[in-house]
DNA sequence: ACAAAAGTGTTCGATATACACCCATGA
DNA sequence: TCATGGGTGTATATCGAACACTTTTGT
């Protein structure tokens, strides 16, 4: 008999960066003296009665007021000293049992289209943090969002998934500055459009930016019908890293 | 409060064939007629002082009497009907409470170098299956397997794992034959080969097979020594599928 | 006029694919 | 001598990588 949580990365992608939500944790002694603030993934325990993936909604929607986001199962960790750090001891008393026996998290990420969303849960300070400038995580988050990252990546030269975090209508910069950001690497702008420009699932559209200071970009859009359509050309998505 | 447990899909490569691991499962009903008869894969719950890497190794090392193994956790499955199928409730029942509640497993892939081995689990019955044949199987392990033999095919294209499916000294025709059926199509062998003979970690020996009815192939190793000396060449591994 | 980002082609080397015959051995 | 799998080379098409200048807009 084990705790279950599940944990979500949340990935959002603004200013050119990628994003996680994480929470402010404050370790307070017992005179309530501040003794360390760091941060925290979001997560919760399962319900008795929910599947994992429901888990996983719930946990994001009670954050972000979204439904129908792009969600992925990537690991489970279970390691018995994972929550076993003096800090983290410290902070999960408060909470009394339900954390004293092992708990094992089964970890998930989460796209959001946005990164200018209302934060729901007031009672936590949630913020978004670039996910290349993130340290002091509590637990073994650390290792969680590595995980997610290294999966997200994979997941990303298969799949058609960068859509979910861009708006529904974007240009060819935004793409490819959010394709540099995930693998945190430079591409040649060049070869970069050329290569989506041989994506027929990125349609252009007769629009483009406008009360920009510099020439205005042509704006594009997903279509999953063209990509559907289309799946037997290109073998899945393929784009290599 | 849930419980835990571990599935091990158990692959082997034997005769050009990838193969798994199963044990057989007799449905009775109360008289002790035969109701059905079909197959799991090898799993076991955790015990509370093991992490869960730990109970993985332990459940295949039951088996097998091997350490040291190729490990990968996969995936998690939680969904609340997973074990709710008629049959699958009436085998539980002989076990007591334990498993009257919600089950999640947590799910690894392991690679045997070899399918000749003693298995020491003389409670069940334990065998080896081709894994593009296999039918029947108890809960959701279809599913499992399935997300098993992807996971498979990912990793393999990343890194050298392949080697832990073959024997110490092998042919290239026996990696070629791996490949093939690990990703259950056809390669031309000529360009197989040039690729293999392209990776300087796959090494030539100055042994040959004996007593076969044909010309003896060369035999071959592979030295992970000169894979990590030159991982800065080939990226990983990269293998395309 | 200037700053800032958009947009555009070509060359070169590497890699993937397709394809057919001779070789060494045991039976 | 025959059946079986081992082993070899070339030509073509495609793809990735490197590289610099002009365009359009707002200020």
């Amino acid at each position: 008999m084990s705790t279950i949580s599940v944990d979500c990365v949340i990935f959002g992608f603004d200013q050119n960066q990628l994003k996680v939500l994480l929470a402010e944790r404050w370790i307070k002694d017992q005179e309530g003296n501040l003794l360390d603030k760091d941060y925290t993934l979001t997560g919760y325990h399962i319900y008795q009665d929910e599947d994992l993936d429901s888990a996983a909604h719930r946990i994001v929607e009670d954050i972000t007021g979204l439904e129908g986001l792009h969600f992925e199962q990537f690991y489970s960790f279970g390691d018995l000293n994972r929550l076993q750090k003096e800090k983290d001891q410290r902070w999960l008393k408060q909470f009394g049992d339900v954390f004293s026996e092992r708990v094992i998290s089964v970890a998930y990420y989460s796209l959001l289209p946005s990164t200018k969303i209302q934060i729901l849960d007031k009672d936590r300070n949630i913020e978004w943090f670039p996910v290349y400038e993130i340290e002091n995580l509590a637990y073994d988050h650390h290792k969680i969002l590595d995980k997610a990252i290294k999966h997200l990546r994979y997941r990303l030269s298969h799949e058609p998934i960068a859509f979910d975090l861009l708006p529904k209508k974007f240009t060819i910069s935004q793409m490819y500055k959010l394709y540099e950001s995930i693998y945190n690497t430079k591409y040649d702008k060049r070869n970069f459009r050329r290569k989506v420009s041989q994506m027929k699932f990125v349609v252009p559209l007769d629009e483009y930016q406008s009360a920009v200071a510099n020439k205005p970009a042509q704006l594009y859009m997903f279509s999953r019908d063209v990509y559907e359509a289309t799946k037997k050309d290109h073998h899945g998505f393929f784009f290599n890293y």
